[in-house]
DNA sequence: AGCAATTTTGCGCATTGGGCAATTAGCGCG
DNA sequence: CGCGCTAATTGCCCAATGCGCAAAATTGCT
């Protein structure tokens, strides 16, 4: 439809009323499924109590997201971007490893309030499990895209698509255990934490041989 | 009800008819709707259609799986024995990730043909897809569990974690490519490209120091 | 204001997941 | 062999879902 190339378009691709109220109505079906899904429990409501909560019609749900678990793992949706800019922003002779601690912990710090309520939910409905695991897989395609571009290596050498999977679900592991089991010491503590983890998380990893060509 | 679940295909804990029907009718319901999904497509039967098939009512196949995404995941379930087996034939001194590639060598053998057919239907179908992911885990869980006790560190060691992970998402990841381009040549060259592709894979993991403790 | 594009909505329907109770089929035991 | 006991299959049912379709409402642009 729109040719994206010839435009800057840096921060605001289309600040149209229409992309604006779009925009607000998924934010509020997300944000209030996950509020209901917290609060009643996963099975405790039904699309259409949502829909009445929102104020919008049963088939316009549909028209944004296929059913409840899709909704509420919208919440996520802005984690991303912290992601993606963080690694962006990182300085060009950082190590891919460095970059990626850096940018995790990025979305830790505005992540873990909702993670800690999300999660378990995550973990006792199998149906939104598999539905983050997908958005998971969608965050991979990007973060190698990025990782690629600063290694200089193809979006689809295997490493790099291994090493993008590793750092998510790297994020995702330790996002979970930090947000469960650090919260009695003080956030300077917190953060002491996350650090040591995310470390511990990186030492299986090796980057320095990712200069030599892949085989496929 | 993911690990019971699973089909034990090496150890018999009970040789019962009662056992061998349930095992019977699960395999027939699983492999019936792969075979469905792939020649017809994923959205073009029913549950209806697929029980009529099978000989059991419709009620039944509710007794075995949620739901067809379920169905068709479950004709992977044997794999995961041979991994977990190939894993604990490992000689015990052999590295950490050496013992992993073997066992993925090992599932690739005998999945590749199936893999070829799943690869494009769970590519197409994002529910199929997030069922699959959700076996991961629970395959990465049993990986974790393997891997803990060869190393001798506790199973939740999030180092031991990841790295089942990583194994888990590269075996994924290699056996995708291995059996979608390498088709042109013979069996022997197929065997070194997928030890190729699984040596570059592992280059970007180091497991040389899991020796010191972790924090969490 | 007026027209085109897009979104929202109401209606309807095939499909689904699962609770419940009745029926059937393996299994141990005297 | 017959007889309970347990576990699995089945039919019946219904709330909930996912989505196609066309009408109505809303926004963008001139």
């Amino acid at each position: 439809m729109n040719v994206e190339t010839s435009l800057p378009a840096a921060a605001e691709p289309d600040t149209g009323l229409r992309e604006r109220k779009k925009d607000a109505t998924r934010r509020a079906l997300a944000e209030r499924a996950f509020e209901l899904a917290h609060q009643r429990g996963y099975h405790a409501f039904t699309i259409s109590d949502l829909v009445a909560d929102v104020g919008v019609s049963r088939r316009t749900f549909s028209n944004y997201f296929t059913g409840k678990a899709e909704a509420i793992a919208a919440v996520t949706d802005g984690w991303l971007d912290d992601v993606l800019t963080a690694i962006r922003h990182a300085p060009a002779d950082a190590s891919l490893s460095d970059v990626l601690q850096t940018a995790l912990i990025a979305v830790a710090r505005q992540g873990t309030a909702r993670w800690g309520a999300l999660q378990p939910m995550v973990e006792a409905q199998p149906d939104l499990a598999a539905q983050m695991l997908a958005g998971d897989e969608a965050v991979t395609e990007l973060v190698a895209e990025e990782v690629a571009a600063r290694s200089g290596l193809p979006t689809d050498d295997i490493r790099i698509r291994l090493l993008a999977a590793f750092a998510v679900t790297a994020g995702r592991e330790v996002l979970g255990r930090w947000a469960s089991c650090g919260r009695s010491e003080g956030p300077a503590a917190d953060e002491a934490t996350l650090a040591a983890l995310l470390e511990s998380a990186f030492s299986i990893i090796d980057v320095t041989r990712l200069t030599a060509p892949a085989p496929n």
